[in-house]
This record gives C-alpha cells, structure tokens and sequence, in this order.
DNA sequence: CTGAAAGCGCTTACAG
DNA sequence: CTGAAAGCGCTTACAG
C-alpha cells in the first residue's frame, strides 16, 4: 500500500524534491529550474494530484474561490434568463482562470449569515455582487471590512466603487427618441424598481428623451414596475386609459407582460401601441410581434466582471474600475419601424 | 491594540476556556456545561466572531460546502427557467443547514478540471448532479472515487445511487392518455434529447399510453427534441405534414415552440391541434392559449436533494435513496378539455 | 535554484 | 465537562 491520501508529501519523495519545490512549481513561482519544474509536474499528472484546496487556502490566504451574491428580495425573479446568462459568464471567467464560484442567494433571513460567510469565514477571495438594491446591507459589509468587489451595475452614492455595467441612460433614451422619432406622441414608460439603479437610469434616460424633443413629461404616463412579467402586465393595464401610443419597457420580461395585457385589450401591436424592451431575452426574437429592444451584453458583463474581481484580488490597493460594455437598439417588429418604412415604400 | 485576524484563541481567552472548548460549542458538541457554552456564545457574537472556513475543513475534513454540478453539453439551455428553480431550492436547503453551495457549470473542454476539484482538491463534501447526460464522466468519477453524491434524475444503469426525481414514465403516460380520452385520434410526441434520462422515460411514457389503448404508435409521430425553444418550433414543423390532432411535448419550454410554429402555419389550438407539455413552468399559464401540463416540483427537487446529500454526508456506508416527487397534471385551455366541456354542457 | 522549518486556524483523540 | 497537544496539508520567509 502507498498511503491514504495523495498529498504534496508523495509528490516530492518521487520527483525527488522537497515540499518546498512542489510548492512552488504548483504555484508558477518562477525561481524553479525548468527541469525539476519538468519533473514534477509529470509526476503530479501521473499521480492526478491535486493539492488540498482548504490547506491552501489556510496557508496562503487565498481561496481562489469567487463569491457571487444576488440578494433575494423578490425570488421569484431569479427565473429571469438574466442571472442563468450572467452566471454562465462567470463561470466561463472562472474556468478560464483556475477558479471556482461559491453562490449565495441572500435571502432576506440569511443574509446576515451570508455576509458573515464572506466577510469573517474567508471562504471567498472577493465577491461579485448583482442585482442590488441601492442601500443593499451586503455593499456596506464588504466597504467596511474591505473584501474585494465588483457590483453588477454603478452605485448611486459610492463613485469609488468598482463596477461593470452598460450605460442604461443613454441606451433608455436612445430607445424612447427612436419612439418619437417615428411620430408617436404618447411614450409611456414601465421603468424598473426605483430602489434598484438599473431602474432609475432607465428611467432617467426616458425623461432625458422627451426633454431633448421639448415635451413634457407626464406623470401619467410613467409607472413603477417590478421586472417581473406580472407586474409588466398590471402596469400595462392601469396604463392603458392614459391612451399611450408607445411604451418603453425597462425589461424584456415586463415587456412580455405588457404585450400580454394589451392583446387580452384588443389592442394590436404595434398598429394601437408600439412597444420597446429593453435586455434582448432569448425570447425577444421570437415574441409576437418579435420585440424591438436594447440588447445588454449580460453574458459578457459576467465574465467580465469576474475578470475585474481577479484584478482587484491580485492587485492590492487597486485603484477602482468602471467598465461600461456596449448596447445596441435591436428593431424588430413591435416599435412599428418596419412598418412604416414598408408604407412609405408603397407611398 | 487588540490583534490582527480574530481567531479562536482569543474567543477563549475573553470567555476564559481553552481553544477546545470553544471549538465544542462551534461544533455543538453537547459535552459542555450549559453555562459554560453561554458564556463563549454571547462572546462569539460581541466579536461577531465566524470561524475560518479553510481551517475547519483542513482539520475536520469536512467543509459544509455541497458542489452543484450542471453539464453543459448545450450551454443555451442552461438559460430554461429549470435551473434556477432547481437553484433555489438547493441554496434555501443549504441556507437552512448552514451549508454553502459551490457551482460547476462543467463546460465540456474544463469538465477534467471539474472532476478533479469534485474528487480531489477536498473543496466540497459531497455534489448534486443535475442535467446529466445518461454517460456522464462526472458520475463516473464520483462513484469511483467515492464521493458522496445524488443526482436529479435517476440513472438508467447504476441501481444502487441516490436520486430524487419525479415519475416521468408514469406522468408523461397519465398526460397522453388525457389527451386520447378526450378524443384525439392522432396524437404526437415531441420527445426530450434520448440521452437524457428524462426524455427516454417520458417518451416510454407516451408509447405506455398509445399500447394500454391498444393504439399502435406510428414512428412518424415520433420526433425528439433537445429540451430548448427552437427545437420545439423546428421539430412540430417537421410534424405537421403528418397531420397529428394532438401532441405531448417533454418540456414546456419545447412547448412554447411548437405553440409558434403552430401559430405560424395558421393552425388553432386545441381546436386544430391540442398540446399538453411537461414542468409548469411560469410562463405555461400566460401562454395563448394557457398551457395544459405536468406540473413537477422543480424547487422542491433541489431542496430534498440537497437535504439528501446531507445526510449521506453525515452517515457514512448511507444505503442509496430514492426520492419520487409527486406530478400533477394541470388542466388549461390548450389541450382542448374545457372547451369540450363547454360544447357539451351547451348540448 | 533549493530545502528545513515555522506557521496558517482550526479539530479531536487522549487523559483527567 | 475540560484542557494540552498533535496534526490536518499546504505556503513562505529565511538561509544557503
């Protein structure tokens, strides 16, 4: 029998070295000959040896293990395709560079346990945080207690935060002019949650719209949504009397429900009201009419941000990042766009 | 000043014990004097004190962490609704417990890498695979090397392994004959991706139906689909000239594409052709029409497995489990039932 | 470029 | 019910 468990021990009696050398080959420390470099790592592939990842971690201090945190205030919106594609984004990042991601849904009544988890237990190296609330008890624990992070999206108040996120004004109002432009004159809006910065900016960039044209916004033509489908149709609904000729959804998943509330209505889309997303869902393409939306690189901001963490990991006292990834309007059918070009061609 | 990184020596030292002791009442070992735990608790929280993780895994061998495996042969699907509600319940079983959850979304060209952090690198106590393909190397190497384990879904040729899953066979036979009994003659199936164990137990379930009728199943009627959107659009197309009058689709999300290309080619539904799908899936009572189908307890699932998973961990030589969740069939508009109801009422 | 040795912060027989 | 001490499997100054 050799042993019980394979440890660095083993690896050193057959390449010959000591500990110390197997150390160090596996962490790419540059002062080792290329030869025993050579050596070693033949025998730890032999031997498919991986070193014990909670004995490096209490060694050296590093985890090589990220953290991402999506607080859970509402949880049924985890379902949104959202997170799946920005988890597959870390994940990728993670792969690519020999890391690991932990996941915590911090929901309401654990969340003190989560933050524990990553501020005092060293579990993680650095947390990813998406999908905050703007006073989220998360972002001021990992402040405080100085754990490396990278939010998913700015911070209203902290300038001196690191993020990634598109620039959801401009975007928002590069949306609603492109309503105007095509002569409606009733653009209503279904902003985000107003306690969550994606909603606000959004909506930001909606009013930015309508005062570049001169028009004054109406506050019967704005209200609060959720993200949620449901709350795209009710809000679609009590929208409705106002008699809006266009609407700016601040999500494509609300957007499906204010398609929803306007059939059940009678009302055709885009003839009766047009109507503009904003995410490029999956399903944005193949909805009816398909919908014309402001796609975010939700993916790419995954990796990307975890990319981002890494930096900030290795790099101590790092200066803070802002990384802003690209939009792009995706007109489909359901702004009208189309068939207004094919009437003036018929013209 | 008091010291850099708090540790359990100086909880010991403020409630006057030694480090063992402090390590007990962490532990709950329930060979301490009441008094005596009290006193180290109500320490432990004025520090707000959390001890470390990789040293607690390093000495006890265990790390009250639970690895989430999700192959990802087609990352898109990672995108369905499924896996967030399978996400869910594993993170509320683990928040319950104070386990944490690490997830692998094990990308073909890292699935070694993978497999060596699951069974060598010690970083989790035990995995949930989910998604898995009947042949998976993950399950391979979990068994061989022995690491605690359960899958959702159960395994076509390994009896002895722990799994929660649903009856598909049996379900997916119950939602088929609904439909034969409401008087369809030609009734299709579009079946999940056959090397997956849940696309080849409710396709069995399907042709149990067709048999206990005494209806020989027609291969033409047969198509498989891989789980996703597009799939369940291109496959009914490829349906169609055969003409069914009703059809099981194995997913939900397959559904909402076959619903489209139904749509597409001037079809109504129930009245042309009725759709019975399988999961519930948020969107499946929104669709137009709403979607009749088999309702599993997806949350649920993830919640008992990762439960299950506990428990294997803590007994060790556990014997195998076998969780069966309950399915409901889910009666609404699109499988034509209420409709035929109304006309015969009306006669 | 390499090795001997201390140390990371816990857990757990062992002894009492 | 409690404490002293060995040990978990690595990393990393330090010395050469």
């Amino acid at each position: 029998m050799t042993s019980d468990r394979l440890t660095i021990i083993e690896i050193a009696k057959q390449a010959g070295v000591s500990r110390s050398t197997v150390s160090r080959v596996i962490n790419d420390d540059p002062n080792v000959h290329a030869a025993t470099r050579q050596r070693v790592r033949s025998v730890m592939q032999k031997l498919n040896f991986q070193p014990n990842a909670a004995a490096r971690g209490l060694a050296a201090g590093k985890t090589r293990i990220l953290g991402l945190v999506i607080p859970m205030g509402v949880a049924a919106l985890f379902s949104d395709p959202y997170f799946p594609q920005l988890i597959q984004g870390i994940s990728a990042a993670c792969n690519q560079h020999d890391y690991s991601t932990m996941l915590w849904l911090a929901e309401p009544e654990y969340e003190r346990r989560t933050i524990q988890q990553i501020v005092s237990a060293g579990m993680v190296d650095g947390v990813i945080i998406a999908s905050a609330l703007t006073d989220d008890a998360v972002i001021e624990a990992v402040r405080t207690h100085k754990v490396p992070f990278v939010l998913i999206g700015r911070h209203p108040v902290y300038v001196d935060i690191t993020y990634v996120d598109v620039d959801n004004r401009v975007s928002a109002r590069d949306a609603v002019l492109h309503l105007i432009r095509l002569g409606y004159k009733r653009v209503a809006t279904i902003s985000g949650p107003l306690n969550m910065i994606g909603g606000l900016d959004r909506l930001a960039g909606y009013k930015d719209a309508l005062k570049a044209r001169g028009i004054v916004a109406d506050p019967n033509l704005i209200a609060e949504g959720d993200f949620s489908e449901a709350s795209g149709y009710s809000t679609m609904q009590q929208l409705l009397p106002q008699e809006p000729d266009a609407i700016f959804v601040a999500s494509d998943t609300m957007a499906l429900g204010a398609m929803r509330a306007l059939r059940e209505a009678g009302k055709r889309i885009p003839d009766d009201v047009a109507i503009v997303g904003y995410d490029d869902m999956p399903f944005a393409a193949r909805s009816d009419p398909p919908l014309t939306t402001v796609r975010q690189p939700i993916h790419r901001a995954g990796f990307v941000g975890a990319e981002t963490l890494m930096e900030l990991i290795s790099e101590q006292d790092a200066a803070p990042r802002r990384v802003i990834l690209p939009t792009e309007l995706v007109i489909r059918d359901s702004c009208g766009a189309r068939v207004m070009r094919e009437k003036k061609m018929r013209a």
